[in-house]
DNA sequence: CGCGGCACCTGAGAGC
DNA sequence: TGCTCTCAGGTGCCGC
């Protein structure tokens, strides 16, 4: 279940693997997993092959491989470098991005195939790897953003982001996130706190798991109303996010099941300390350790799980926070 | 505008 | 053993 650090760490490992490399073919076993590349699987091969791979760049959750594609040389040809275009991968909730040799066997799920140009010692193929297909492949034009800002975090940050990614905030560990705009924002809408922060138009990289982390460290209730939210509430939820998604990042990014790799083929580990998320039934840390009686409790809320502590994240009892 | 609901998927595990 | 049901969840879209 890759959330922002997972995504990170593929991000890191990817960059160094493929950077400068040219795609010297590709191969799609699964057009479903191209489905966001509305023009086919003909036109996604052919806005790929013979492009150059610049850098590998994210945004929340998505990542983006900017590409430089010159227009093919002698007659008709300039030899000029396109328009700005990118292949942008979601890994959705099982996707991994595999370097692999090409004598290695197929993977059960492996979706997209790129055979990259040689580079000594390295692997040759890029392999997207899917088993929900909740993930996916396209390629997307880059626009420039709308704060003048990076598009994304990369190695050389670039002024643009993918067109599809133009939507999503910026993550709290990204230099340029705005705490005063996130708090504006949030005050101006009615709507729950967990639900906010699942909302990547208002801040990126957020899932179930670290939401739930978030809100128990800031002891808050994830039903409460963002316009009641104090400055210091806010901050207090944003900064435990911030800190429990670089502590994941630090670990190599939570794994829960075989279905998060990292691009090396290494499951990180952070799973163990989770304090609120998959915890239904046992006490809460915070309460056992000052002697109280928390149990932490698991509720359908946006038709997933929610799990909290009842004492320390209570709602109120006549209705008003 | 906001929100609930659902579709998209597969496989593991529970229950019968 | 084998069937059916439930659950996991990021994202986008639809209708109220």
């Amino acid at each position: 279940m890759p959330e922002l650090p997972e995504v990170e760490v593929v991000r890191r490992g990817l960059a160094r693997w493929v950077r400068g490399r040219t795609i010297m073919s590709v191969e799609v076993l699964d057009p479903r997993s191209i489905r966001r590349h509305a023009l086919g699987a003909e036109d996604f091969i052919g806005n790929l092959e013979n492009s150059t791979v610049l850098d590998v760049v994210r945004r929340g959750k998505f990542l983006w491989m900017p590409l430089r594609t010159e227009e093919p040389r002698g007659p008709g040809g300039t030899g000029e470098a396109m328009p700005g275009v990118a292949l942008m991968a979601h890994l959705g909730m099982s996707g991994q991005l595999l370097m692999q040799d090409p004598w290695v066997p197929d993977e059960k799920h492996l979706k997209v195939r790129l055979r990259l140009s040689s580079s000594d010692g390295m692997p040759e193929e890029l392999r997207f790897v899917d088993q929900r297909i909740f993930g996916g492949l396209f390629v997307t034009s880059l626009v420039p953003t709308s704060d003048g800002g990076p598009g994304g975090q990369g190695e050389t940050p670039l002024p643009e982001i993918a067109d599809e990614a133009s939507h999503i905030a910026r993550d709290p560990l990204d230099p340029h996130f705005s705490f005063d705009e996130f708090y504006r924002r949030v005050k101006a809408r009615k709507t729950g706190l967990k639900r906010a922060l699942l909302d990547q138009g208002f801040i990126s990289g957020i899932g179930n798991i670290y939401a739930d982390e978030a809100l128990w460290r800031a002891r808050l209730h994830y039903a409460r109303p963002t316009d009641t939210l104090k400055r210091a509430d806010a901050l207090r939820v944003v900064d435990a996010a911030k800190e429990v998604m670089s502590d994941a990042l630090a670990a190599g990014g939570t794994s829960f099941d075989s279905l998060y790799v990292n691009v090396n083929g290494a499951s990180g580990y952070f799973a163990r300390s989770l304090d609120a998320y998959g915890r239904a039934g046992e006490p809460c840390r915070r309460c056992s350790a000052a002697g109280l009686p928390g149990v932490i409790k698991r509720e359908q809320f946006m038709n997933r799980s929610s799990y909290s502590c009842p004492i320390c994240q209570p709602k109120p009892r006549n209705g008003r926070w």
